[in-house]
DNA sequence: TTGAAAGCGCTAACAT
DNA sequence: ATGTTAGCGCTTTCAA
């Protein structure tokens, strides 16, 4: 154990006595004026003499007055608080939506809570629950609810998801379509006849319309594609999808993710098998890591800090009343970034 | 632009009206009782009868009632909120810490709030101010904050620090003591007789720390350390840094951190470098892709997960009225992970 | 065990 | 332009 005065360079190494917060009545006292006339000075500064509003500020900042946020959102019921709820926060695909709603909403002065579901759909319906009257809004990316419980969510909360629809429900999602039709196309380009898609969660929509796009894109090229699956989507379950792929005799797989993707390269480098010599895999995301693991990988990216911003941008341009509005669904566009982790069908003449 | 459609499959694309949120008065003349009983029976379950308490949580339930954590703020002036902040969410490093504190925190049955500082100190002095009053404490990682500014603020909030100390405030930090020379061991068994640290930013606490450990080992080992920098602690710092570690002509560079040392790895391929065989690379942090860079990266892990955890407990632990309590800064051990990107001295008979 | 009543700190009519 | 007053939804004495 290290010492730890090296740490703590001073002796007075007393913790300073807890203090109490200056309250807006404290300040309208100091400063010889009534509540209403500190709050505006803060909040409606047309509304209040210049002069005033200049001491006022002065007599709150020798103060070291700061608005409670707390009280304010219980009066006016606007919390200045959005929610976002991420299935998994050390998933760096969602790091992207993390920053870029942090961004848009620090930018609108907002505070961004964030909530970690831990893939499980219990726990991201108690976050709603909890969190719901206490801040203006959510964002759900990657949602696992049925459309049901979001449905009544949107009742209570204006509501925005992130690669996942839901009737009646404002959405942002990634063109899967498109991008799907792009990776067919590129394995098709090399001389693939048959691809192997390696599913993730059974209840993830990004899934189901990957896969659905893929086989939608294969049809059309005349490529067969499989399915093995499902698997949880990170790099401790790239084990048993690539031992699947070796036994199977694939040329080309498809992963659910990045991370599974990464997951698959490393059991393949450990099992001697050569990428993209013998197989060439795919995946989806682009994630941190993306282009610098063995070989650096082909794969769909999103633009998921975009996402993050639009969703809140979508969340804050939702009018307070919901009612009777219609809305489209925000699709952003995808691009495949071919990387050195897919190449020619073996044995291609 | 895909067709929206398709991931909208019900007709009836109509928002929900927004709906009045239930409130604890509602529940209490549905159910015939006063609200201080409501309260009770949602927070003092021992101090109401049985069977009343079941019976307003039928009705709560049946009205979809959920407290509303703002008002228990205000009233109670605890908010069961606790915030962290981060310089950078997007860097991996932090998610390990973000990822143990949303585990501890919400075992505890707190919200977490999560602020990103953009590498700036104010930016973390106005989240710090803002979410003040919101919030029963806080954790700073990697604070940027000066002494005096940190003191005040745990003045009027329960405050831990991660990799970071300063008098009177409780830390949780690494043991970078330990590491560096663990560091410093493992290149002058490889024959290294110098390296070179490119530092990272100026003000941060952990880069110090990180410096005057390697000098401190490089004395005790008879090596020579130099230092590059100051460096952005990112990917994109790293070809400036390879270029002048070449440059210079050095056997062994630790960079400030991972993130740096995947873009020193990275540039050191492009521009046909061998490692190790020409040079060793070292990083800090064993972040997510260390494993997986090429070639694997050395480096000094942390648990980043257990800063988080341990941060929150410290918090929690704290007592209300923090006059007069002296504390330990907890000390967390490292361990020097060796992968691939450290060999033998160039030339090395 | 339960109810009545007084606020928590602030905002928003309404008055002046 | 500023002050007065009545709550926001809840918890918490204090009585019953």
């Amino acid at each position: 154990m290290a010492n730890v005065c090296q740490y703590l360079p001073y002796a007075a190494d007393v913790p300073p006595p807890a203090r109490r917060r200056a309250t807006i009545t404290d300040v309208a006292r100091a400063a010889g004026v009534a509540t209403s006339t500190v709050s505006r000075a803060f909040t409606r500064p047309g509304r209040v003499n210049h002069r005033t509003r200049a001491h006022v500020l002065e007599v709150a900042e020798s103060l070291g007055y700061a608005p409670n946020p707390t009280a304010q959102a219980l009066e006016s019921g606007r919390s200045n608080t959005v929610a976002l709820v991420v299935p998994d926060i050390t998933n760096p695909y969602f790091a992207g939506v993390i920053k870029g709603a942090e961004q848009a909403v620090s930018q609108a002065g907002l505070t961004l809570v964030l909530g970690d579901s831990q893939e499980s759909a219990a726990q991201e319906e108690r976050l709603v629950r909890r969190l719901g009257p206490a801040v203006d809004g959510f964002v759900l990316s990657a949602s696992r609810l049925p459309d049901e419980v979001l449905r009544r969510a949107a009742e209570l909360n204006p509501l925005v998801l992130v690669n996942r629809a839901s009737p009646g429900v404002p959405c942002v999602v990634a063109d899967y379509d498109h991008g799907t039709r792009q990776i067919v196309d590129h394995l098709a380009a090399l001389g693939h006849r048959s691809f192997v898609f390696l599913g993730g969660p059974a209840e993830s929509w990004s899934g189901a319309r990957r896969w659905a796009g893929l086989q939608a894109a294969a049809a059309d090229a005349g490529l067969d594609a499989g399915r093995f699956g499902p698997f949880a989507p990170d790099r401790t379950a790239g084990a048993a999808a690539a031992d699947a792929v070796l036994a199977s005799g694939a040329t080309a797989v498809v992963a659910h993710n990045d991370m599974l993707a990464i997951g698959v390269l490393s059991r393949l480098a450990e099992r001697g098998v050569d990428v993209p010599g013998e197989i060439s895999v795919v995946g989806f995301d682009d994630v941190f890591g993306a282009d610098f693991c063995h070989p650096p990988l082909t794969t769909l990216a999103e633009r998921t800090r975009d996402a993050g911003a639009r969703a809140i941008e979508s969340l804050l341009a939702l009018p307070p009343d919901r009612a009777g509005r219609d809305f489209q669904a925000r699709v952003l566009p995808t691009q495949l970034v071919v990387r050195r982790s897919t190449g020619p069908r073996p044995g291609r003449s």
